[in-house]
DNA sequence: GAGCTTCTACTCGGATACGCCCTGTCCGAGTCCGGCAGG
DNA sequence: CCTGCCGGACTCGGACAGGGCGTATCCGAGTAGAAGCTC
């Protein structure tokens, strides 16, 4: 019960590509240059972001990602469901239907109390994901990250860009 | 990002135990069986509800599990801990402080937005958990089952117990 | 010098190995109840 | 009939295979931009 890193590693990289002019598109080798992590792996993570829509992809010299919409219709849950699938955190196997005590099959009508408790849960932890966009991350990112160190990065960023020019 | 099916069988397990007479043990053989799950698995799950004080347990003949404490006190939040254990869904790397364009270490002080995001959710979800006993459980459940199931449960149950006699 | 062609370099995307953990199983150690023998 | 001993059964806990998924990597398909050639 726990999620992969590569939940991690697309959440800063949309939250990264959201941070960005529009127009700037970064390629897979500087995104992961950039958070330390393996390029082709992250990739991986990417693709799934891409297939969703939440980044935007463009091809040949120059190109790379993109943030896919506003930063503020990108919520956690999308995220999380692109990358790791949207099936529940859990799954009811019926076993209340098992053994040799059952009943007849007509009379499970209603779903088993326990599956119906962890759904909640379940519910519980999706709603707080949506309920924070990737808008949210940034403007709480901006509160403590210094204007010099955004400066340095874009710096960066350009120095990498035009070097492949 | 899935729970085990040990989860399931410890609670339907537990919410078992909890709905029996307190001086009454049942064996893992019969819980197995009373299931349909594979015996040594199961015995496994119940192993960790007992270390956690959730069920107790008596050895010899006519032993077995019994409840540990009352159906009130025991939150779902319990047995997904005791079987699960307690880490969080989501682990930061801190991958923020990675890569080329890292800031000095006592600049990150605060915690992660993105992490903090999902251990809020993580937190959204434990609480849903914990505010579910068994003793809720158990009260819908006796609401569709009709009273003539719950005999021949206990009919077949003291014919597994005499048996071993 | 302008426009077209070719060519390179860069991008994404799917297909392919490796390793860990969940799943499932087995066996030995310890313990308590029931039966049996002896007094 | 009472007491002590013994065997059986039950549980616990650790140790041991198999499979699926997360992890990590590679290579091919496609495209945009740059370079070069021709007019």
């Amino acid at each position: 019960m726990v999620l992969g890193k590569q939940i991690e590693w697309a959440m800063h990289c949309a939250s990264f590509l959201a941070s960005l002019p529009e127009d700037m598109a970064v390629s897979v080798n500087v995104l992961a240059e950039y958070h330390e992590v393996p390029r082709d792996y992250l990739a991986k993570a990417l693709q799934s972001l891409a297939k969703a829509g939440i980044v935007k992809t463009t091809v040949g010299p120059r190109g790379g990602y993109t943030i896919g919409r506003a930063a503020e219709e990108i919520t956690l849950l999308d995220i999380v469901e692109s990358v790791e699938g949207e099936k529940s955190t859990f799954s009811c196997t019926e076993i209340r239907q098992k053994g040799p005590c059952k009943m007849e099959e007509k009379a499970y009508s209603g779903v088993c109390g326990i599956a119906a408790a962890m759904y909640r849960a379940d519910h519980a932890w999706r709603e707080s994901l949506r309920s924070t966009t990737l808008a949210d991350i940034n403007r709480s990112v901006n509160r403590v990250v210094p204007a010099e160190q955004k400066r340095k990065v874009m710096a960066w960023l350009e120095g990498k860009l035009s070097s492949k020019s």
